[in-house]
DNA sequence: TCTGGGGTCCTAGGACCC
DNA sequence: TCTGGGGTCCTAGGACCC
């Protein structure tokens, strides 16, 4: 892998939300521009919901931060906008960006539903010197799409997502091996990628506030302290990185968690939002071709405390009913009674379901894969919701919990990201 | 006061086997 | 009585990211 004369660009949306929410509302009739004013997408409070999923620029002098509950940004700015999100937009939105991206370098790695990286090595004989090339994809991005981003332009992928997140909005920064103590090593060290706060806490303890103060620390001294995840830093502190542009690593594992409007208290309650959550994951597991050999059950109570609980499975299934059945068998031993307040399910060791076993005591598992094959099918054609079980019937509860899509019409999981 | 959901990776302890 | 040391697999929980 070459890794000294690489040119990768980090393309980042400014408020990503945010900035989709403002300019689709604009688009559509309205005069007000969600970006001028101290504003948010956030969750709905009234069923649990309530987090700060993004927030305008204007709303900086308040220290509001992503995901801080609604109620205390409204304590920190009594006149916050607070808008709901709706997610088919941003990802169609996301879309239109890694479209435009795409003309620019044949790799193009989606790091996020709004980062991008792209490869530029080799490609200023087509399009020109990066630093002009990365002002032009910027410009274009805001003419075309209506909204900003940022470009970080570098040597590596570490380096140019940390330029990136410079000064914001709608600006190109670069930040090269010889930039790094100047623009890099001055900057608190909660802000280098992958120290989040307990890390920072660690090295805060230990006299580390900069990440210069980390990039100049014994790495044998942070691989103590921290074990690898203190080499890695060290190692993103001087702006070792080499990672290539791609695809991103093939799929470990896939879940669904949701959060409850109220406390579930009974066994009953908490079975059916178990199955609802199996009908997505394991329509996203056969979306994608792929059984699970370990299914695992978490669940949270009241005070927030989780707990959960993995089994490998006798054998890698993708059914809906295996998957139902398993799930309820973790919870059970899980559940000591406590008032849930949210319950997730995750399906991991996977394995392509091309071939599968037949196991003796599932013999009707062919009878099994038929029925969902059937299922998916319907809800491909007509949309998730022409086809449910009838115990979800008058219990208030959706039939198909998680995914990042509630809209309607919005196709399944299959073809966003 | 209220605190989402989707992921990945790492660590540590116990079971089990040689 | 006093009690090895690996190695691997499994599980639970925590830390991190967007």
């Amino acid at each position: 892998m070459e890794t000294n004369n690489r040119i990768i660009f980090h393309i980042d949306v400014n408020s990503a939300f945010l900035s989709w929410e403002a300019v689709y509302r604009l688009q559509h009739g309205s005069t007000l521009d969600l970006r001028t004013i101290p504003s948010a997408v956030g969750g709905d409070t009234t069923t649990r919901h309530g987090i700060i999923l993004a927030k305008s620029i204007p709303t900086k002098p308040f220290k509001i931060q992503t995901g801080e509950s609604v109620y205390s940004a409204k304590l920190k700015c009594p006149h916050l906008m607070v808008v709901p999100p709706r997610y088919h937009i941003y990802i169609q939105c996301s879309k239109a960006l890694v479209s435009i991206l795409k003309e620019y370098s044949p790799a193009v790695q989606r790091f996020s539903i709004d980062e991008v990286f792209i490869d530029y090595t080799n490609m200023g004989t087509h399009w020109g010197d990066p630093i002009e090339a990365a002002h032009r994809i910027k410009d274009r991005i805001k003419k075309e799409l209506g909204f900003t981003v940022n470009i970080g332009v570098s040597s590596n992928k570490l380096l140019a997502k940390m330029a990136s997140g410079f000064q914001k909005p709608d600006k190109v920064h670069t930040l090269f091996i010889d930039e790094i103590q100047e623009k890099m090593w001055p900057l608190p060290v909660e802000e280098l990628f992958m120290v989040g706060r307990a890390t920072t806490s660690k090295l805060r303890n230990k006299g580390i506030f900069t990440i210069g103060e980390l990039a100049t620390t014994d790495p044998k001294l942070l691989s103590q302290w921290l074990k690898s995840h203190g080499r890695l830093i060290w190692k993103f502190a001087n702006g070792i990185e080499d990672s290539p542009v791609s695809g991103g690593p093939p799929i470990k594992g896939l879940g669904n968690s949701t959060t409850l409007p109220f406390d579930a208290e009974d066994r009953k309650t908490a079975h059916k939002t178990l199955l609802s959550l199996t009908e997505t994951v394991s329509m996203r597991l056969r979306d994608i071709g792929k059984s699970a050999g370990v299914l695992s059950v978490s669940i949270k109570d009241r005070d927030f405390v989780s707990v959960s609980r993995q089994k490998k499975l006798d054998v890698p299934t993708n059914s809906t009913n295996i998957i139902y059945k398993n799930a309820c068998i973790l919870f059970d031993e899980l559940w000591e009674g406590q008032p849930l307040r949210h319950l997730g399910i995750r399906a991991s060791d996977l394995y392509s379901d091309d071939l599968y076993q037949l196991s003796f005591f599932e013999a009707d598992i062919e009878k099994q894969r038929a029925l969902d094959t059937a299922v998916d099918e319907i809800r491909e054609q007509y949309g998730g919701d022409s086809i449910m079980r009838s115990c979800f019937l008058y219990t208030g509860l959706g039939h198909m919990m998680g995914g990042v899509i509630q809209e309607e019409e919005y196709p399944m999981m299959s073809s966003i990201l």
